[in-house]
RNA sequence: GGCCCCUUCGCCAAGUGGUAAGGCCGCGGAUUGCAAAUCCGCUAUCCCCGGUUCGAAUCCGGGAGGGGCCUCCA
């Protein structure tokens, strides 16, 4: 199967080929953490997640890194504001922001390297610019020297000359052009502070990523990730300063998502309109956060809504619904079907509903990839979905007629459909909202109750006390579901 | 002013040269005592105008509308 990504560098897709044979480096920037993560900071993660899942059932061994900027004007501004250190706020936002991936089954990264744990790398790679030419050191500052640098601007299509006409750029003496920008910034007291050979300061904005993933991923690696936004000056000068330093291709691929929109405007902390995670999973579960990110290509923007998510969330429950289905007909939970995320060929003689199957998992992973289509892909998802309660149906299933053989046929699909929804990272684990049933014995039990009343009502044909029961417990947002031999019931319109 | 990107059914969203996936909503049918759930069926010629081509939503040119970046931002 032929990988197809597109990277900005070359606007175009290309064939994905790896550095090393079935390995693959995969470095996404991370956030600044000086304010708890809005929505927006998720989509990345969730993005690229999906992605080493893909490649890790292709058999690839990714190395997966994102940073964790804790070091930075704005912590410093912030902590201030809220009177403690940059240390407590970091650590403080970072713990938030990995919560939060937790939640949203982000489990693929493995590391999360901090800016101020690599002081000696950025020091090092600082003065290797500073020993060639491209940088140089200015009143206690050092500066990356854009007019040193020939293909300065090949990811952005920017023309340093021209930066300077841009008159948004920061006015700075201490600079030799108008583009060039910190790699090491003087201290002033009070601020956070290590020794350097050009005196006490920090680092740059972009110097971490550079220093990070060179040391975590090798001065070459496959894929550089982020959002949108970040391509200038962020992705530029840390591409520049990569190559400068090592004379070789800093990352293959760049892949850039969009960005989350509210309110047809982009949400970020700039502009005051963002939607922090922590609120928004007060009232919708992690999955169908997810699943929103997932539901489009992820270089378009994701436009942010609670309509939406209430949408999406009521095409997750036919999910649910089926996954309760099938521990009835298998008497084995969805989410305890275990298969390896590994891809293995379709066995030879499978039956014709097999061969469906099979034929939606192609087809879910041609569209997964070409550039990672995941909006694609989900359209199979509920082919997938279809495909299996139609079989479930025909076949009589939650009946005395089902046969063995017809269930045993509809587990293995189920395992196909498990195989595919780990690449996803959707339904790895049962979602607290979700459960169609009650999760306390009383309640359990009062239902039961309810339920047999109602039963034999309808037995007698007693049917306005049938109804009556059914039309309460509706009020009380319950609703029945009369199955051929049982009555279950779920919490939810 | 410069650099990118987008515009597909009421809404969301795939499709990047061969005659429009999927989801939500709606409508009809099967099923049901009636519902619910499930299944089946129905609903678009792709912003506009030119061009290339046997053939374009898909390529090229122009126009309209929207968004991102050029300052911090996932």
């Amino acid at each position: 199967m032929q990988i197809k990504v597109y990277s900005t560098l070359t606007r175009q897709k290309e064939d994905f080929q790896t550095f090393q044979p079935g390995k693959v480096g995969m470095y996404v920037c991370g956030p600044t953490v000086y304010k708890p993560s809005h929505v927006g900071h998720m989509v990345g993660p969730v993005i690229f997640d999906t992605i080493k899942r893909f490649l890790s059932y292709l058999d690839y061994q990714v190395n997966f890194v994102v940073n964790i900027t804790d070091v930075d004007d704005k912590l410093i501004v912030e902590s201030k504001k809220q009177n403690t250190t940059v240390t407590e706020l970091a650590e403080r936002v970072t713990a938030d922001y990995l919560s939060n991936l937790k939640k949203l089954q982000v489990t693929g990264i493995d590391h999360f390297p901090r800016a101020t744990h690599y002081i000696g790398e950025i020091l090092s790679m600082i003065n290797g610019l500073i020993e060639k030419g491209f940088a140089y050191a200015s009143n206690g500052d050092v500066y990356f020297d854009v007019s040193k640098d020939d293909d300065y601007g090949k990811l952005c299509n920017r023309d340093p000359e021209q930066l300077e006409a841009g008159a948004r750029i920061e006015v700075n003496d201490r600079k030799r052009n108008a583009g060039d920008f910190a790699l090491w910034k003087g201290a002033k007291p009070g601020e956070p502070m290590w020794d350097s050979p050009w005196g006490p300061g920090r680092p740059g904005w972009h110097i971490e990523c550079s220093a990070m993933s060179m040391k975590l991923l090798g001065e070459s690696f496959d894929m550089h990730g982020g959002g949108l936004d970040l391509q200038f000056p962020h992705h530029e000068n840390e591409l520049a300063q990569s190559e400068s330093y090592s004379g070789k291709t800093f990352a293959r691929y760049w892949l850039h998502n969009g960005l989350m929109k509210t309110g047809d405007k982009k949400m970020s902390k700039s502009e005051g309109n963002e939607i922090v995670v922590t609120e928004l999973l007060k009232k919708h579960q992690p999955e169908t956060l997810r699943y929103l990110l997932l539901s489009s290509h992820y270089r378009s923007p994701i436009e942010y809504s609670e309509d939406r998510l209430l949408e999406l969330r009521r095409t997750l429950d036919s999910f649910y619904r089926f996954f309760d289905r099938v521990k009835r007909i298998c008497g084995k939970s969805f989410y305890d079907v275990s298969t390896p995320l590994k891809f293995v060929p379709a066995p030879k003689g499978h039956s014709a509903f097999m061969g469906e199957i099979y034929k939606l998992r192609d087809a879910f992973l041609d569209a997964f990839a070409d550039d990672f289509n995941s909006g694609g892909a989900l359209g199979t998802l509920h082919e997938f979905l279809t495909t299996l309660n139609r079989f479930a149906d025909q076949a009589k299933l939650e009946t005395a007629e089902g046969n063995p053989g017809a269930k045993g046929e509809f587990l293995s699909a189920v395992t196909v459909l498990r195989e595919i929804t780990q690449i996803l990272g959707l339904f790895i684990e049962p979602q607290e909202s979700a459960g169609p049933q009650g999760n306390n014995q009383l309640m359990d039990g009062v239902m039961r109750l309810l339920i047999d009343i109602r039963a034999d009502a309808r037995k007698s044909k007693n049917f306005p006390l049938a109804d009556l029961v059914r039309k309460r417990l509706a009020e009380l947002n319950i609703t029945l579901e009369d199955r051929p031999d049982e009555t279950g019931w779920r919490v939810g319109p």
